[in-house]
RNA sequence: GCCCGCAUAGCUCAGUGGUAGAGCGCGUUCUUGGUAAGAACGAGGUCAGCAGUUCAACUCUGCUUGUGGGCUCCA
């Protein structure tokens, strides 16, 4: 079979995977006898189906059902379609709670079909292949929990996610895709690259940085620092902990408090641990009158939040319970607005670029029903956002209502070396902190006006950051982020002398250098800094104290041959600081 | 928070109702070597924690904690 277009595979895949959500239905009734059936939609890399079932499914029992799997398709029963009244279709599903609750949801002027195959009926607007033979290639994945139609109050049904393709080969190329996921697993990673830990100790979701990982997270810290010091932001330091009344103030108290961690109470004083910076960005703006001229006022931080997230929620470094966020604050007059998003929108790319995203989606959310502010001033920051989209000729997906309830926003996703989308960025208007804390400048007519204020995390948090950075190189990060540049391996002990005078030289330009002085052979040393990602390996040895040269290897492998120090320098020089 | 797994040495993992194993790593000794693992010896574990069943629990049961895959939520 041969296709002329993506969307045409795509398609097709539909069928194929809806067609195997049923056969896989079949058999799991009949392993099953008193599951209920929930939906078996196919989705962008595969399907599920949700089941209700007495005894848990198993990983153990994905094998079996695959196994009658096979058999059902080697049947080759075909798919029939048919249509049935209302009143048939509610009395075949009387015992599928699940299957009345969505003909509920079917349009009374349509008519309601199922496919069947062989003696499995089940309630489905399709497409499908002809039989059961023709799925070329499936493979059950794995059982989760989920919720009915996704609604925590609802009941916790059994999910089976599998997948399906239109040949073997499609069907391989997908499971190496999930492998080189695994492969590059920032949890994983972390560990060989000792970059940071959790520990049971601690407490869930708090991350202890190793020297390491530290290294990584300050070289980007630095260069955020002066980027945002370049693009005229006023950097400040806040504190961790405010009074329960400012907290009042904010709304976070109303709003946010089963986010917060329990209170804490000092001398008859409530106090919270923050879980945002805007309160204390606000108490800046708050400290001195403005005047029309001040403004735009950008108030950044890399602050530390701490969030009680759901114990179910945490995930390395991607999810977190205290994260620092990439925070600023900017605070501006209506006809500055534009500029203000255009000129974010050059920082965010500007950073995003340099550490080696070239592809974003961009996602434009717009007023929810039940939101503060008047409707002019979320009109002048939608147009606004959506101006400044298109003058840069962004293309990008509008979220009607998705955004929150205090102003509009836009959601940029990075994609990274293997095609999957992270959300990083977040570009928020905040109508409810001016009005609360009853921010004001004095405009050019004397009287007090309510500045707009947008909200701003570029990377988002530091530690979802690095966690998507480190999947994205798969640990072998850039020499300029690489915690450890170089690697000097001395060839054997009398070579240890020249080394150390190697890396103090090359420390002098301000890299990060280790000699290997282990009492093992070059070999091991080569791979234990392979091992580590370490970018370059200096050898040095006989031949090159002699010469006053240094070997160079690379990590990917690349001898680059023997050249004098200077030549080294250029060479590294160029690779950190030129292409950087 | 909810559903289902998992928890054995620093790391990756075997293993049995009768008081614990490998590889890597670590230490010592020998070896001083040319681009991905030189060799020998050695140290290291209340088998996550607490309770229960049992003559006996790392192994079975329950709870707790952590963690993995999801759901929901989100930077």
């Amino acid at each position: 079979m041969e296709f002329v277009d993506e969307s045409s595979i795509e398609k097709h895949r539909e069928k194929i995977r809806h067609s195997t959500a049923h056969i896989m239905a079949d058999v799991v009734t009949k392993i099953y006898p008193k599951t209920k059936l929930a939906i078996g939609p196919p989705t962008k890399d595969g399907f599920y189906y949700d089941f209700q079932v007495e005894t848990p499914i198993t990983d153990e029992s994905l094998e079996k059902i695959e196994t009658e799997m096979i058999k059902v398709m080697k049947q080759d029963l075909k798919f029939e379609y048919t249509e049935y009244s209302r009143s048939e279709i509610l009395d075949m599903h009387k015992d599928e709670p699940f299957k009345l609750d969505v003909i509920k949801d079917i349009a009374e002027d349509v008519p309601i079909s199922t496919y069947k195959h062989g003696d499995f009926e089940d309630l489905c607007g399709g497409p499908h292949v002809e039989s059961t033979g023709m799925i070329p290639a499936f493979k059950l994945l794995s059982v989760a929990g989920a919720y009915w139609r996704g609604k925590e109050d609802q009941p916790m049904l059994q999910r089976i996610y599998g997948t399906a393709f239109e040949s073997n080969e499609a069907l391989d190329e997908h499971l190496k895709k999930i492998e080189e996921a695994n492969r590059r697993d920032h949890r994983n990673l972390a560990k060989q690259l000792d970059l940071f830990s959790y520990q049971d100790e601690l407490g869930p979701g708090l991350i202890i940085w190793h020297p390491k990982g530290s290294k990584l997270r300050s070289t980007i810290e630095d260069f955020w620092k002066k980027e945002h010091i370049r693009y005229n932001y006023d950097l400040i330091y806040t504190p961790h902990i405010g009074k329960s009344t400012l907290w009042e103030t904010s709304g976070h108290l109303d709003f946010y408090k089963e986010n917060m961690y329990p209170v804490m109470d000092l001398d008859g004083q409530e106090y919270y641990l923050k879980p945002m910076n805007c309160p204390f960005h606000i108490m800046y703006y708050r400290n001195d009158i403005r005047s029309y001229r001040d403004l735009p006022i950008r108030i950044g931080e890399l602050g530390s939040v701490y969030r009680n997230e759901r114990a179910g929620v945490l995930h390395g470094l991607l999810r977190v319970r205290g994260m620092t966020q990439d925070d600023a604050h900017i605070f501006c007059r209506p006809d500055q607005i534009e500029d203000e998003i255009n000129k974010v929108l050059d920082l965010t790319f500007h950073l995003m670029k340099t550490f080696g995203f070239e592809n974003f989606e961009i996602m434009l959310s717009t007023k929810p029903e039940k939101s503060v502010g008047e409707i002019a001033r979320w009109d002048l920051a939608i147009e606004s956002l959506k101006n400044t989209l298109i003058s840069r000729g962004l293309t990008y997906q509008i979220d009607e209502g998705g955004g929150a309830f205090y102003g509009p926003k836009i959601d940029i996703n990075i994609e990274d070396a293997i095609g999957r989308l992270w959300q990083c960025t977040t570009v928020q208007f905040d109508f409810n902190l001016p009005e609360r804390f009853g921010l004001n400048y004095i405009g050019e007519d004397g009287n007090a006006h309510q500045p707009y204020m947008i909200h701003r995390a570029l990377l988002g948090s530091l530690e979802r950051f690095i966690g998507v950075l480190t999947e994205h190189y798969g640990g072998a990060f850039p020499l300029w982020l690489s915690p450890i540049q170089v690697s000097i391996i001395p060839i054997a002990d009398r070579h240890i002398d020249y080394a150390n005078n190697l890396a103090s030289k090359l420390g002098a330009s301000e890299f990060r250098v280790d000699v290997n002085t282990k009492k093992e052979r070059m070999n091991a040393k080569i791979r234990s800094a392979q091992m580590s990602k370490i970018p370059y390996m200096l050898i040095i040895g006989d031949k090159e104290v002699e010469s006053n040269n240094i070997s160079i290897r690379h990590r990917s492998g690349e001898d680059l041959g023997v050249m004098p120090f200077d030549d080294l320098l250029n060479k590294l020089h160029l690779d950190r600081d030129l292409l950087k």
